[in-house]
DNA sequence: TAGATTGTTAATCGATTAACAATC
DNA sequence: TAGATTGTTAATCGATTAACAATC
């Protein structure tokens, strides 16, 4: 399915609503209160949801429990998600450390790195030198990479995971890099976002970017 | 001037392209080139630029030199940009650390936390008690910050920038925060990131997400 | 049943692209 | 001048929203 990536976005959105609105003792939701707790509009949520069929009932709204299932799915979040880090500067070792993924169903299982003094090859989550990361990544058909190294580094160590059969990326360096044939890469960069906040801070009109 | 986030931050990857070429000995530049090196389409370029006024000379393209400066004004980096951050847990740490900012005319000038343990008043750059950033941020007249504290605290900490005058806030608490009133937030939610690059890696069809 | 909510189609809105006159 | 590139307008494309018939 060829989907927007808003749309994609949002489904995560709706996902996260729906795990909250679920601790809190809900059981069914109507398009209305979703929207509502993400910040769109009602059609936005039906439209979204008819796009991967996903049905309700005509009066009776969402079942909680299925619909996160659902999106779950969608999301590719029904089975757990191994990725491997390049770089254990000050942002891989951030992301190394942080507990949001477990959470979110994502394992990372290693890290790889050029440094000698930053190896650990004996910890629960291990601290490879680099040139480990092809075999590291076959043998364990790894799918999902993140990159974490200077930008100088980058191209080369998406050449690597690409060859070793990786295909998402999510790129913290500050270069753009490019996907070429069948592999995704999501760049982040926190200059530009903090570029852009500055710049809707100047402006006169004020949004809501995120 | 009320404009398309996608919009701004093209002009962001417009000034960086530019400063590459700048590097590599280039003076001018047509809207087709720097197509190229950004990913778009030179009417787009045109388009960008026809909005902000920024015009060239019809046969002989834009002076670079001139392009960035004007860019620059216009996100804003004509001057030096003062950030503080909340939270020295291990995103924060990373950004405290991460040289990209400097180079961009951005600089962090403390960092605040609860944890006795983190403090350090003396260093170059400070780690002071949470209790301290109202003040310091009155008193050094901040406009921008960074939220890096977890997600249960993080509105207390928006709260707390908001009334001592902050109007910019770049966030990575996994939660979504609202902006209210004349403040902008760019939340930045890194599970979600690495979850679209999963959605996207395994649809039928490749995108360039960024 | 009467009332409320879905699912979908059509209308609207906005952003990107194409095209071309102006002009260097 | 002839040729190439800009700046802008109009056309296209795609996403969001409104509206409403279907129906629980």
């Amino acid at each position: 399915m060829i989907t927007n990536r808003n749309c994609i976005i949002r489904l995560s959105r709706y996902k996260n609503a729906l795990g909250r609105l679920k601790q809190m003792g809900f059981v069914k939701v109507f398009s209305d209160n979703l929207a509502d707790a993400v910040g769109v509009t009602p059609a936005q949520v039906r439209k979204d949801f008819s796009i991967f069929d996903i049905t309700g009932s005509k009066r009776g709204g969402y079942q909680i429990d299925q619909l996160i299932e659902k999106l779950n799915h969608i999301l590719g979040k029904d089975e757990l998600q191994k990725v491997v880090i390049a770089g254990a500067g000050h942002i891989g070792t951030a992301l190394m450390k942080y507990k949001g993924f477990q959470q979110e169903g994502i394992k990372i299982v290693a890290v790889f790195d050029i440094d000698p003094g930053k190896l650990d090859e004996k910890a629960e989550l291990p601290v490879y030198p680099l040139e480990k990361l092809k075999s590291f990544v076959r043998e364990h058909n790894i799918k999902v990479g993140i990159i974490a190294v200077p930008d100088t580094a980058a191209p080369q160590v998406l050449e690597m995971m690409i060859t070793s059969g990786i295909k998402g990326v999510l790129n913290f360096a500050p270069i753009r890099l490019r996907p070429s044939q069948d592999i995704v890469i999501n760049n982040v960069n926190l200059e530009l976002e903090l570029e852009n906040v500055i710049y809707y801070m100047k402006s006169p009109l004020t949004q809501d970017l995120h």
